[in-house]
DNA sequence: CCACCTTACTGACACGCGCAAGTGACGCGC
DNA sequence: GCGCGTCACTTGCGCGTGTCAGTAAGGTGG
């Protein structure tokens, strides 16, 4: 304890002034390096000596020095994130764990630029959301950065992008309404612009299952978080002959149901309603929400192959299969 | 490029060499020193050799070098994160940026120590919600952690602890349902036993009221979050004579809203309902959700200011408000 | 008695960076 | 001619590790 109030560091080198040995002992000790063999006595002493001083070694200096840090950043989109995100992150971070990575996620900051952040962790790999522009990508590799991998790039460019095939779910949707009857569909369109990189996709699936099942155009409504606007967007959707409408999410879905309501609209029976998620809320709505629930274990799953796989250097682990996207059939579709 | 995957980082090194100066000019171009005269000619043929090797400055070394890392560790909690932590993550980690610090946050994988979490970071300062053991705080401090931040000491042992007082949650609702005339209460204790650190002092902060405002002692249900515990605890409300409900949190109030509505219990009516966190779903629960919201802004600046003062040495910020914690009126209570 | 091997260590370097201290060249005053 | 000051840099150290290459002590074989 030095005489400010930060007291020093403690360094492997006062481990081994304090357990009579060299640095270098403490270390083989500590690291339980192989082929060298460290009698018993000696072992203790240090391991006393550790306990005593409370020495843990500093990450920073091991990975400057192995060149490799276990660090796996998550860069966080700006939208909200939700429970399913939390999931996802949960899973991923064990997931990982389990292969000795270290997962940290960083909610962006409004207006700071991306790079200060990856460069103020030095990742061995990074995850993220968004597409990333080729000049940071380099940035990053220059950096030393073995691993980028894109979840939503709608370009497909990069290696193991667009891991959740985001038209499978609008597809899934509207499958089951033409299963069961409809003919002519509404889109609950998101009123947030920050999350069109989820939102166009699952729109896309949508209009693409249409066609392929010979339905009508969906009839697409942006939808605000009022009760006012989703009674507008019913209202719309009833002029226009629509029965079934797929939301973007179960936080839109449940709009819709509040706008119906308020509308004189039932559920299901003049318009059934479809979300995406199946937050903990859904189940509890009137009537109780159908939606599409991914397995956000099998994905945080599939993510962390991918860093492992492209960080040793080994094949990419195929896609998840359809399977990850699943419908849960409430009452309300 | 080497001949493996892993193209060699580049470094100062490499910069000084191309631009055919001393690496310490590089470093005195990159960081600006004062009081160091370098001519504009020398500094173009320093920046352009950082442009071309697309060089970026190790973020380990300099932490190891200058012994502070901008780094500042959230330790989230293992049970599940919804909206209303994302968005205290996001703008704790805005008001941090402003202070040249940079957030991460860690998901909690299961059954890892949190030890060799904070080790394989080695941040300035962690954030936490837990309270953690002694030993643990002091192997921090020893590995040279300068500021550790329990949220949910209720112990207090700590400094800076108990950051969003959770008794005056229930508080504010209790206040609330007495102000419109509900004499006996219920209360909608969570079923996962991963939140009591949240759930008792909640309670708590209802009982404590219910007591000061000399109302009768209130009634505590566990609700699992499934429609029939919903109406099995609704039931034993009305049986009690239970008027007015305070939920742990809004998905619990929704849970209880639909079991009402199972149980043919009119709400507000027969049952005035009311949550906590005012998550996106709220407003168009059936009726609206009467919720009690905190200002997520305020307290992720108190909690920025207070990792900041404890890094500088200056004395701690005030306490943040009762101001934080409101009141959201809508129909159900 | 010496070569040789094992045991139990230790010395020294490298990782990439920031920064204190130094150095040589040049200009200026006297 | 010399001291002094400025300019434009460079040399060199240390941050805390992991680890390669020793090395002295002690034992064994011939």
């Amino acid at each position: 304890m030095s005489v400010d109030g930060h007291p020093r560091r403690v360094t492997s080198a006062d481990v081994a002034r304090e357990a009579g040995v060299s640095r270098t002992t403490v270390s083989y000790v500590l690291n339980e390096t192989p082929h060298q063999k460290i009698p018993d006595a000696t072992r203790q002493r240090v391991l006393h000596a550790v306990e005593r001083l409370g020495y843990a070694p500093s990450a920073t200096a091991r990975a400057l020095q192995s060149g490799r840090s276990d660090v796996v950043l998550c860069l966080l989109p700006d939208w909200p994130i939700g429970p399913a995100m939390g999931q996802l992150l949960e899973t991923l971070s064990t997931s990982l764990a389990a292969e000795g990575l270290t997962l940290y996620a960083h909610p962006r900051a409004a207006g700071r630029p991306v790079s200060e952040v990856w460069r103020s962790l030095g990742p061995a790999a990074v995850v993220l959301w968004d597409e990333l522009d080729d000049r940071e990508v380099a940035a990053m590799r220059a950096a030393g950065i073995a691993v980028t991998v894109a979840l939503l790039s709608p370009t497909g460019a990069h290696k193991g992008e667009l891991l959740v095939p985001q038209q499978r779910i609008g597809r899934v949707q509207t499958e089951h309404l033409a299963a069961t009857g409809h003919r002519r569909l509404g889109y609950a369109y998101p009123d947030d612009p920050r999350v069109t990189g989820f939102a166009e996709p699952r729109l896309d699936g949508v209009r693409t299952a249409c066609a392929d099942l010979r339905l009508d155009v969906p009839v697409v409504q942006t939808v605000a978080m009022t009760v006012e606007a989703a009674v507008e967007a019913v209202r719309s959707w009833a002029d226009a002959g629509v029965t079934g409408v797929c939301a973007y999410n179960d936080d839109v879905a449940l709009a819709v149901l509040a706008g119906a309501r308020a509308a004189g609209v039932t559920v299901p029976g003049d318009l059934a309603v479809i979300g995406v998620d199946d937050i903990p809320a859904a189940p509890f709505a009137s009537p109780p929400l159908t939606t599409v629930d991914s397995d956000q274990g099998a994905i945080a799953q599939y993510i962390a192959a991918l860093v492992t796989r492209q960080l040793s250097g080994k094949p990419l682990p195929p896609r998840p299969g359809s399977d990850v996207i699943h419908l849960v059939r409430r009452a309300s579709a």
